[in-house]
DNA sequence: AGCTATCTGTGACTGCGTTCACAATGTGAA
DNA sequence: TTCACATTGTGAACGCAGTCACAGATAGCT
């Protein structure tokens, strides 16, 4: 779920072109190790469990074009796309709340998305404090303003408890993030220009719950 | 991002509906803790970061009513949601991957919502095995068919990595699985009838390191 | 060189989730 | 008891993401 106001960016490119482009991407870096050159709108949509239209609207959306009977040069197109997504350049992430979640993403994270890196991670608890934990320093949280705005931070995950996920978001605006990456199963309050994408696990379980009670019928 | 397609469950039970009544649920347990009896639905709107006609949707989905000027019961909208969300009875969810994830998963759901249990782990890697952690025990990935089938599990999450999530995901909707919490940053094609929620962090960063370029400007 | 098959690019259309706007309701105050 | 008004319930309008369907393009085959 997404929330957070935003005009739209470019001429078409919504928050659901940019997720699609993002597995996209995913998909194509596979398909290019394995030695393919080309690929088609609907060889990628079917690895996407979309349709072929869908795709060419989203290449379409970042002005990629293919040619008629040979598709997509694949590696041009995962130019494209890094080029849109994360402007050639590598972006610097917070990370707020280090238990059980916090420190599963940063594993997560480790050496897998090599456009993005967690910086800096922060927590109120004095013990986990100034270790490196897969190559991001842990601070302590009073040390989040000072930190974000010398390094220009702009991008943040909050894995912190729901109870503090409003507060936290609330300082880390000040400080001069606009995008989170929010794991707290609430609903957060931010500014017009902030970005929120909520990886909310709990009302994701609570759906599969709900489906797995459904009769089977389609 | 929720895939695999499903005929509406009743008149107008959309995923979404039923992913906002989780978070009103949750919501609303906090507002009956403070000693509320009756809540409005502009005040669960501007809790949730929705608006009040969209709670009044929500809530007329379930047939639920409230009543002029004193607004909504909360202790009988909080069992009308029980009622609709997990048919009153606790849900059984296995898991598959007991890796860094799938730890986390374990441990971030272990007495967080008492109407679902992990109640059965796999994994691949014999060091894992038999051990029990939050409360869950891991079995070998060998055993999934035939521990489904006995427990009558219809629900799992998939927290292996990308390479092996289809492969999983074919052998567990062979069990009886028909509803799906995948962690794995990759679409799963599995039968008309089956659910499947993507919760997708590798989407979500790259999401949220777009839009931390983006100008502030709204 | 011409022809054909098939893929791309895109205007138009569709369906659906959300929001609007207002009639109906009934509560609490005087 | 009456009145006033804040809130609910909902038909209708809206907007937008996704799909359709076809014109345009081009590579390969004969």
């Amino acid at each position: 779920m997404v929330h957070g106001h935003l005009k739209p960016v470019s001429s078409r490119l919504t928050v659901q072109t940019i997720g699609r482009l993002s597995l996209y991407r995913r998909l194509l870096l596979e398909v290019s190790a394995s030695g393919a050159r080309q690929i088609y709108s609907h060889q990628l949509a079917t690895a996407a469990v979309a349709t072929p239209a869908q795709v060419r609207r989203d290449l379409m959306a970042i002005g990629f074009s293919g040619s008629p009977r040979r598709g997509y040069a694949v590696d041009d197109l995962i130019a494209a796309i890094n080029a849109v997504l994360a402007r050639n350049v590598e972006t610097s992430v917070a990370l707020v709340g280090v238990g059980n979640l916090g420190r599963a993403i940063l594993a997560y994270f480790a050496n897998r998305e090599p456009w993005v890196r967690f910086t800096a991670a922060f927590d109120r608890d004095p013990d986990k404090v100034n270790r490196i934990l897969h190559g991001c320093r842990v601070y302590p949280i009073d040390r989040a303003e000072e930190i974000i705005r010398r390094d220009g931070i702009r991008a943040a995950a909050i894995a912190v408890p729901a109870s503090e996920a409003q507060h936290t978001a609330d300082r880390l605006v000040l400080a001069g993030v606009r995008s989170f990456l929010n794991f707290a199963p609430v609903r957060l309050h931010v500014p017009t220009g902030t970005f929120v994408d909520d990886v909310d696990m709990t009302t994701a379980l609570d759906r599969v719950a709900f489906y797995a009670h459904q009769p089977q019928g389609s």
